[in-house]
DNA sequence: CTGAATCCGCGCGGATACTG
DNA sequence: CAGTATCCGCGCGGATTCAG
């Protein structure tokens, strides 16, 4: 099997996958999750850059695909916990990967656009 | 190594994997590439939906970052070839871990996302 | 502290027409 | 066939304000 020939059902999934984990923040939410729960005021500061706004609409939509799970602690003043869903957590290793090319071939791909630029 | 601990440096590359591939249609052209050289009229037929003008910046964009080569035949009619390249198909085994992933999970998230807008 | 609600600017992307 | 150019609507996302 897997003879070259990438079959329909694979552009799916990974369209899928990019759905859920390809905005400009969930990667990053997901990865400082992957690190234990945090807190909300937690993850705004991890995330250098990110409105409250975005970062309320990334979580919940993290949530309602059930790759973080909300936890609220009733307490004055309020606290909150988002975690990693187990499936989540097996993102972890195909991420590594994608991570790794990355990092292999960053140099390369960043040449290739400035000379692209450039010309 | 890698004791859950996830630096940042891995939170950098992933966000430059995908600010490459990313987009909408990007994946999708480099699945159609992984089945060999493809012309831009036949990309657009095995893109359902795409746009002559989205093909024409995401192929752009690729070939911005070398993940694609382009090769004009000087025919008539003019003929085009979009290209792999080799550092590109190295992206071939991470995305079919992440397909594989979606695969795996595709019931529970559908069913997740399902109650999260009925609740 | 953890959000939701509103306003608004800007860029993405579709539709259409034109070119080599 | 393989694009580019232009126009334009709509939604993403920032800034700000209000609420539990």
């Amino acid at each position: 099997m897997d003879d070259g020939e990438v079959l329909p059902a694979e552009m799916c999934s990974l369209r899928e996958v990019l759905d859920l984990v390809g905005d400009k923040w969930a990667i990053r939410v997901l990865i400082q999750l992957g690190d234990g729960p945090r807190r909300f005021s937690e993850l705004e500061r991890a995330l250098a850059g990110v409105s409250r706004r975005m970062l309320s609409l990334t979580l919940r939509g993290l949530e309602r695909n059930s790759l973080v799970t909300r936890k609220v602690y009733p307490e004055v003043p309020p606290r909150v916990e988002y975690t990693m869903t187990p499936h989540a957590a097996e993102l972890d290793e195909p991420l590594h990967a994608l991570s790794a090319w990355a990092a292999k071939h960053r140099a390369k791909v960043s040449a290739a656009r400035q000379a692209f630029d450039v010309g």
